[in-house]
DNA sequence: ATATGTTAAATGTATGACATATAACATTTC
DNA sequence: GAAATGTTATATGTCATACATTTAACATAT
């Protein structure tokens, strides 16, 4: 009879890693503020500086801190955003993990469900965000501000249909279509001219859900099938 | 006139944990294989230990790669699952960035759309699994395996329906609603008795892409309706 | 008052020594 | 010969110290 359990032998720098981890989940740190600099740590913990130094790395590697050099600096907590998602589905993307094909399905069957959903929720202030951004779309600017631009309204979408899953799982997915466009800087006049969103916009503002709904999935339609011959072809000259 | 830019004073750490994350993301190092050792780093990249052991710690803690010590230890590449996707949601839920609502309502709106898909694509095969599956359902067994023997349709149907994202977004959301359950013990039997997914593996086998969307859809108003009552009570006791 | 210099506090990098983990090989012991 | 034990080589892990760099705030000079 063996009672006897294995040895977790973690290194020190997880183990610090870990207690920062949790300090920050469990609210002790908050956005914004600053964990204890180095120094301090060294003497909380017990352990030397290269430890403290690649735990809090680590931290910043996951995107639970920033950190900034000189005499105000340090390691701050950062807001928790949908950002880690959207890194994380890049490095699926250009792992291999998912095809641009997929990314594109996922939308067109997600995106539809938000524009109802912000459609549901619309108010003026709303409508006055949609209407601005759709009017700057007919700028001319430099090229990866042009795909910003003629995305602003998907995004503003995004944040308007009230469940900040959705949000962030949407977000992620016209960020990342977004940064493989740039990749081969199609001529964006042409694939997304201004003023493509106005049938959307109207049934949002309109507060029609099903209407917004047909909408987008109409313009998602049109748009990305484009988008995707372009990738298709791009790839194949590589 | 100014046409001087800014100096971009990257850390070496950064630029070494860069030139190793595109060196992965292009295929040069694939899953399994070895990253050059420290010492051989050092010499390529010219510089210290200390930034290269920095630089491996961060692809460490992005889940890029896993560190073994020893004799035949290095970094290796990981497999990238989707599982990164899962914690992040986990992360988000714990921060307090959705509420268990929202996740709940994201359910109910993504669940029916894979639904539909895995009845486009369903296999004699799946068909199959999804009758043992099933079939299991009505099995007797500990706490936490009731869940999962509850869930295995909704994860089988997950991983219909071709297309990767949305599996790894759908199985996000049953296993966070899963772990969360699991926090308040409710009698599975009473909320979700075995054979709840009847009608929907009827549809789903016979290739219906509506039937099956709307008996998911109708499953989860039911069932998700009881549990965020359950929740909420827990919530106010706590 | 503006520009410039100084200082202090933080993180960033370099280096060398030693600790530990682990696989592979060598040796003993029976 | 085989199983247990010891040895070694090669990784990564940790410590300690020195110095570099960044940055904000303050001090000084012109």
């Amino acid at each position: 009879m063996n009672n006897f359990k294995p040895i977790k032998q973690i290194k020190a720098s997880d183990e610090v890693f870990n207690q920062l981890r949790e300090a920050i989940f469990s609210g002790r740190f908050s956005a914004g503020d600053k964990l204890p600099s180095e120094r301090e740590l060294i003497e909380t913990f017990a352990v030397s500086r290269t430890v403290v130094r690649e735990a809090i790395k680590s931290l910043e590697a996951r995107g639970l801190v920033v950190i900034k050099q000189g005499a105000t600096g340090g390691a701050f907590v950062k807001e928790m955003t949908f950002e880690r998602l959207s890194s994380d589905c890049n490095d699926l993307f250009f792992l291999g993990k998912m095809s641009f094909n997929e990314i594109c399905q996922a939308r067109l069957h997600i995106e539809p469900i938000v524009a109802g959903l912000a459609a549901k929720h619309c108010t003026p202030e709303h409508a006055k965000l949609l209407l601005e951004a759709n009017d700057n779309e007919s700028l001319t600017l430099q090229y990866p501000q042009t795909i910003k631009l003629r995305s602003q309204v998907h995004y503003l979408l995004a944040d308007m249909c009230n469940n900040r899953f959705l949000t962030a799982i949407d977000k992620s997915l016209i960020q990342l279509v977004g940064s493989i466009t740039s990749k081969f800087q199609p001529d964006t006049d042409k694939i997304h001219p201004a003023g493509m969103h106005n049938s959307i916009i109207d049934a949002v503002i309109a507060g029609d859900e099903k209407a917004a709904e047909k909408a987008m999935r109409e313009h998602l339609l049109t748009f990305l099938t484009l988008l995707e011959n372009i990738e298709a072809e791009f790839r194949e000259n590589q």
